[in-house]
DNA sequence: TATGAATATTCCTTGACGGGAATATTCGTG
DNA sequence: CACGAATATTCCCGTCAAGGAATATTCATA
């Protein structure tokens, strides 16, 4: 779970991960439609497969890097977690909001921000 | 979707996060049950703060901090595209093991790793 | 308005991480 | 078995983020 969002909460890797969700591809095909040098590439499908999120095939010299999308059903399986919340959210916070803006109990402080 | 990540990578904001799930907290009892101090406590509710995880409610000198999940709902819609691919993924992965296994088209590599 | 409680911010140090360049490794082929 | 293509690894460096300690800020209250 923390591996799964470390490795996506990189730019590259995030985009690398949406790559390869159309198809799977070799490092030189990622490396390329990414604009990253190659070592990056392999670099950073390294830290993808560790976290399982990819998964290598070899073909001669090349290797093909594919989705694996189970660390993705962990994640769902997670939030499922807090689905039962969502619509919770917008009545607490509307409620919140209400509460604050009808009934101030706390007199307006006068000290102004002049930061800016 | 990245500042998400990002935030959530971290194990102790993590923790908060899932701490705050159960109810609202201010920071002393944040820091209190995570045992880390109380100014970490407050740079990691920040971080969470920044990346719209949580929202903060002044009461008094105390400020209580409770779980947003409109990102998590992002999370959620950002899932949606890959769910489709979830049982094709054990068929593709089942598919390309036989497909190994049974008609290994290239001569096996005498070369062994004695790494270990 | 001085005080104490709760929280935020700053400064500092250290370790992790990403990019760049060079090099090593793997694999098919002649 | 030497060579070239594709990929992985290593080394170096700059940056960023997290933790610790000290300090600043906010707020109610006497």
């Amino acid at each position: 779970m923390l591996e799964t969002f470390r490795a996506l909460a990189e730019p590259s890797r995030f985009h690398i991960f949406e790559l390869l969700a159309e198809k799977p591809l070799p490092v030189g095909d990622v490396s390329e439609r990414l604009g990253i040098r190659q070592p990056q590439a392999s670099k950073h499908l390294r830290a993808l497969s560790h976290a399982g999120l990819v998964e290598v095939r070899p073909d001669a010299q090349r290797r093909i890097y594919a989705l694996r999308t189970e660390p993705l059903r962990e994640l769902d399986v997670w939030l499922e977690r807090y689905r039962c919340m969502w619509e919770e959210q917008f009545e607490r916070l509307d409620g919140v909001l209400r509460e604050l803006q009808a009934a101030p109990k706390k007199p307006i402080p006068r000290k102004k921000r002049t930061k800016r």
